[in-house]
DNA sequence: CCAAAAGTGTTGGGAATACACCCATGC
DNA sequence: GCATGGGTGTATTCCCAACACTTTTGG
């Protein structure tokens, strides 16, 4: 498993992303050896023999998450600068994942969920990539049906809001965001209702993503002519 | 040279693209030899020891290009599928480099230009990944300051319009584009003019990109409360 | 009946495209 | 003077955030 520094040993780690209770959180676990004992890294680990990137990368998150596959996983970027890890050579391609509220993670002391805008002190160069992931995620909320991924297969408006909010940081009106959104054909009513809650209130209609696959809604069309 | 099967080989391919007489071109070279005898491929090759991907991009670029580096570098995928390469196991990072109209590159036979939306039988997925680079050149054309790296220190606006209708393939308003890009303090005005050209018409002032870095001028906000 | 939550109708501001018109040069 | 290319000023459109108001539940 030692890297060699004369050939590349190749890994793949993921940044894993859900909502929770309103707040958008990341998969990591704490270091118990050197290097970097007891900072906190992303879940991953070296490719194997015939292995595909994206396999080996949902291969490690499996050993770490005991639920079945995660909603959407893509690239990210490959690390390969050969100081990054002071054992050896090892180059790193990132993954964002995103999981849906309902995930179990496997019972594993040294693994948990935590706040992905306020994470603890993370090893080596996983605070970057942190914020990429998050950065690409907020990019394609505004322009993708990206966050099919991150809600249930029914939810109401406001579940759909609260998950842009934790995400953006900023408040969302649900009004603006159910016009626009079904306007561009992502999402759709299914017809349900759900029972109100405890304190009363009007019961929420429940929606559904028409697709849940990753589209694009808004291709940049920038000094376009008029598409009347 | 021979990748085997058990440990994969890494190699660093580029999409080089320039706008050259108001098309939008790709450098590719004519492959002699088995597999993919005569198609066409991205220039690229192998990672040596120690050297980060970046450093081998631009390295077997300049085994091609004659002139110095190029204006932009940056990463698009890593495809590490093992049957890619019939002759092993070869993880392959591809990315997207961008030229001036003026770059020179060196005599070869086997190398040239090509329309990059019409090119020749690509070999292995490269046809994928060109596309891949196109798109990705523009989107950021509409959201940030890359058309930098495709035109001369100083230009004038109608040459400028001319790069983005190569890349975006429609029609461009010049007025538009100067009113956007100097509203997002993208471009400026150098204060000089150049001389009219031959069949007369007055002479166009010429213009520079603010910064030559990328810069992101627009971020993606939407649902974002007015920022009045 | 009132509070709470959801949903609809409508308005208004701002940004981008479109268009009309003026400017400066060559021949 | 007139064709050619460059630039500015203004109009129009369209999207979307903002807000007022209605609907439907619990207690």
């Amino acid at each position: 498993m030692q890297p060699s520094s004369t050939t590349p040993t190749h890994s793949a780690d993921t940044v894993l992303l859900r909502v929770a209770s309103n707040t958008l959180e990341t998969l990591l676990w704490q270091r118990r050896d050197e290097p970097q004992a007891l900072r906190f890294a992303l879940p991953g680990g070296l490719l194997e023999r015939g292995e595909s990137l994206e396999a080996a990368a949902l291969r490690h998150l499996v050993a770490k998450v005991g639920a079945g596959p995660v909603a959407h996983l893509e690239q990210l970027e490959t690390r390969s600068e050969p100081e990054r890890d002071p054992r050896g050579w090892l180059i790193t391609t990132a993954f964002l994942a995103l999981a849906r509220p309902d995930v179990q993670v496997a019972e594993r002391a040294d693994t948990a969920w935590y706040p992905a805008l306020e994470p603890p002190q993370l090893a080596f160069d996983h605070a970057e990539l942190l914020q990429l992931a998050i950065e690409r995620l907020r990019g394609k909320l505004s322009y993708s049906n990206i966050a099919f991924a991150l809600v249930l297969p029914a939810f109401a408006i406001s579940e759909l809001r609260n998950v842009y909010q934790a995400v953006l940081g900023y408040e969302v009106s649900a009004t603006n965001l159910q016009r626009v959104l079904e306007r561009d054909g992502l999402i759709e009513a299914t017809g349900e209702r759900r029972a109100a809650g405890r304190r009363g209130g009007r019961p929420p209609e429940l929606y559904r993503f028409v697709d849940e696959r990753l589209t694009i809604s808004r291709p940049y069309a920038a000094f376009a002519p008029r598409r009347s």
